[in-house]
DNA sequence: ATAATAACCAACCGTTTGGTATGTTGCAAG
DNA sequence: CTTGCAACATACCAAACGGTTGGTTATTAT
């Protein structure tokens, strides 16, 4: 990797741990800058508004690691189990400033959907991609699901409990709550089968 | 009312629709006195400072609506039924600008419950109250449950996945996504009964 | 009638914001 | 040896922010 690929991905990784951390409104390119050590020169070199740095920062930081936390749990043989024991062990490795902080995608979601376009429909995309992995996933084992479900309201639902798991941890700033829902909602995803 | 009182309570009602449309941050003092057609010395009269206008906002504009809102529900002979008909009739009223600005008080936790300790244990207090709600609206038909049910797991459950289809309804922009997981929900609700 | 206070206004303050224009450095090709 | 461009740095800008100040009405109590 250049030295200017390397400076790229720098404030790549700084500017999506700062946005995760405050949101992306409130976070300041002078923070970036120092936290990153180079001018804002180099910042406006690699990126042309800070609205394409978020952009960026989405596409190349936040959806394919969200990806890649979802995936394994849904590429199971069961993903029944495969989800139930994602989100033990995501509860069990949660440290105390991430149960803060959030799922980055959904805390963008909710700050920027309804003021951005560029922002909401990257996310819209995001969440349908997820939303068609978990339905393809349960798809391959509908034989022994009830009949009367629809899988794609089902998935839905699925992330909608999860996400609004994350917001009732910010209040409580302890996993105690993430937890009781997540039990739940293992309960829930297990009585999908017959 | 005296005219103080009005200019306080028309303060509050401005606020309170700009922090639900545009989060508390982005909210900007100088458009709350334009559509008050006050000066700035007037709302500084009547508020200390821009964090206590906002716990204000929250403590006598969204507090008491929230509970208005979710009471009646809750307060059914049923409540399942209840809860119900509350997720459909909120689906079918729900006009798309409310659709795109989501509930304000998971609005506000999501934006300020990590950054302000005010806004925290004020949200917290609201979620623990609401919980309560429903954890004694569903013990008073705890006959009729699942017995292996943990009330007060299945309340933060209900909560949480209602809260996350206002965020999933953000990107959307309408209410399709909304409907799916309201009515998933609701047959979720429905089989905790025996 | 007058004093006091509540209710409000206009102007201004320092700071921070995203963004830009110009200047400088190092390396690579010709 | 020098020309040229990539990769930055420096210095600056206008706008917006929350907040403060000193002054001005309007209302009420005495």
């Amino acid at each position: 990797m250049s030295d200017a690929e390397k400076t790229r991905q720098n404030i790549l990784d700084v500017a999506a741990d700062e946005i995760h951390q405050h949101g992306y409104k409130a976070t300041s390119l002078s923070v970036i800058l120092e936290r990153c050590a180079i001018s804002k020169g180099a910042l406006y070199y690699h990126f042309s508004s800070k609205i394409e740095l978020g952009y960026a920062v989405f596409e190349e930081i936040y959806v394919p690691t969200f990806l890649n936390t979802w995936q394994p749990a849904l590429a199971q043989k069961d993903p029944i189990e495969g989800l139930c024991e994602f989100f033990t062990a995501m509860c069990n490795n949660m440290n105390c400033s991430e149960v803060v902080c959030g799922c980055p995608l959904n805390n963008l979601c909710e700050e920027m959907a309804n003021v951005d376009e560029g922002f909401r429909l990257r996310i819209l995309a995001m969440q349908e991609k997820l939303n068609q992995l978990i339905v393809d996933s349960l798809s391959k084992i509908e034989a022994s699901l009830r009949p009367e479900l629809e899988l794609d309201q089902v998935a839905y639902f699925i992330v909608s409990a999860f996400h609004g798991s994350t917001s009732l941890s910010k209040s409580s700033r302890n996993k105690e709550l993430f937890q009781k829902v997540t039990s739940e909602l293992c309960r829930y995803i297990r009585s999908l089968k017959k």
